[in-house]
DNA sequence: CATAAAAAAAGCAATCATGTCTGTTTTGTA
DNA sequence: TACAAAACAGACATGATTGCTTTTTTTATG
């Protein structure tokens, strides 16, 4: 359980990278294909969920969305279930990836945390939310509270990805030395931003109160620093 | 549209009050059934979608946990989306309801806003996310994301909803003058705790967390009072 | 070149949810 | 009491989704 999370997170070159190379002698080009099929079945899973959300995404659909048959996705994936499965791996590595390469953005290498970092970071993750892949993750989430099945399948994953996640915020934040108002503050941040984003993607007129809110977070974490995070 | 929502909003007395009174003469007894079994029926759907969820809830389970047939729920709603459409507009009179309930034990109607006060809204507004109409609305509105039907139905609820919102807001915090700062400190609590609501409840280990993510928010709102709020 | 294995495509049966239909009971009224 | 209308109950048909099976094509290897 625990070492498929860690696995998944850390297996950066999988499948695919490990066998391209021999595509000379034997063995090569069929996993290519085979792992290149994987690959579009898992991205055409995402965007189902993104615009058709997840108990609506059928396998019919994710197969025409990936372009491939029905019965070709099911030799890939024997059930629906084993689908998600994969696509709940596949997820937390693309996800960690995206928020990573948001959040390098920020490093200046000072040695001081100054406001326009808070701010960089603050944003970065108002853009996160506002991806496929957390949007997607999103509905797997949300529909795992009544599905037995899904909730114990993501449930490790949830676990390291939540301690990735704050390990990223560290390295980033490195002067920020009492880890648990850092905690706090990273909470603050994500749950804000995903209230936010699933309040607001149906009303109009969010621009400005977006820009508010996302103004008082950064007052709160400037404050919250000054206060708990000085070295 | 929008006559529905404040049509929805503000009749209280509805169908079921409207006829039960003349129960001597005529016309009586029929009615009150009737509207005795919607009720049970609308109850009865937002139950299915708390423990089952929206999409996974069937017309035969809601008839099946009202203790109704099917073809008695049909009769009094012909479709599926008719029952939804009923269980928004119910909704949205309970969760106004039950929100001013909460935010009724605030008003000490002391001259001066007190940080007490504060702790209790956010304390409340905590209570509120954690309530099974919370939970079956945040369904639907989830739902309706990808559900252009439900999207349709809900919206003029929505907007209708916020503004009774920030109306009870600020009929609580007569004291907070700035309209502008008001709304936004409301924004922030509302985004936190939906976010909070969503990301922890399939995560163990909140208690801590979420204590101390509220001391940040009321910290922030007892901050934003004191620099744009006061008289 | 031939054969085995993998990948892909298509067809099939079972299950399930919806909506409609018909029949029965209860209530209101003349 | 008789009749009309509403409330209710159950059965049926259609359409959709899933998983399995069968067939065809592609790839690897002796």
């Amino acid at each position: 359980m625990a070492e498929q999370a860690s696995q998944a997170a850390s297996s950066e070159a999988g499948v695919k990278e490990g066998r391209r190379a021999d595509s000379r002698s034997g063995g090569g080009w069929q996993a290519e294909k085979s792992a290149l099929t994987r690959q579009a079945i898992l991205d055409a899973a995402i965007r189902c969920f993104v615009d058709r959300g997840y108990r609506a995404t059928t396998t019919a659909m994710i197969a025409a969305e990936a372009g491939v048959s029905r019965g070709a996705m099911m030799h890939h994936f024997p059930s629906r279930m084993a689908v998600m499965a994969a696509v709940v791996a596949h997820l937390h590595k693309r996800r960690l990836s995206e928020y990573r390469s948001l959040m390098a953005d920020i490093d200046d290498s000072s040695r001081q945390l100054t406001r326009a970092e808070i701010r960089k970071s603050v944003l970065a993750a108002w853009e996160y939310v506002n991806l496929p892949s957390f949007v997607a993750h999103q509905e797997l989430q949300f529909a795992a509270r009544t599905d037995a099945e899904l909730r114990q399948l993501m449930q490790s994953f949830e676990l390291d990805f939540e301690k990735q996640f704050l390990k990223t915020v560290k390295s980033v934040f490195p002067h920020w030395k009492s880890l648990k108002s850092l905690q706090a503050a990273h909470d603050l941040v994500q749950f804000v931003m995903r209230g936010m984003a699933i309040s607001l993607h149906q009303l109009p007129d969010n621009e400005q109160r977006v820009e508010r809110v996302v103004e008082l977070v950064i007052d709160e974490l400037a404050r919250i620093y000054e206060v708990e995070g000085l070295d």
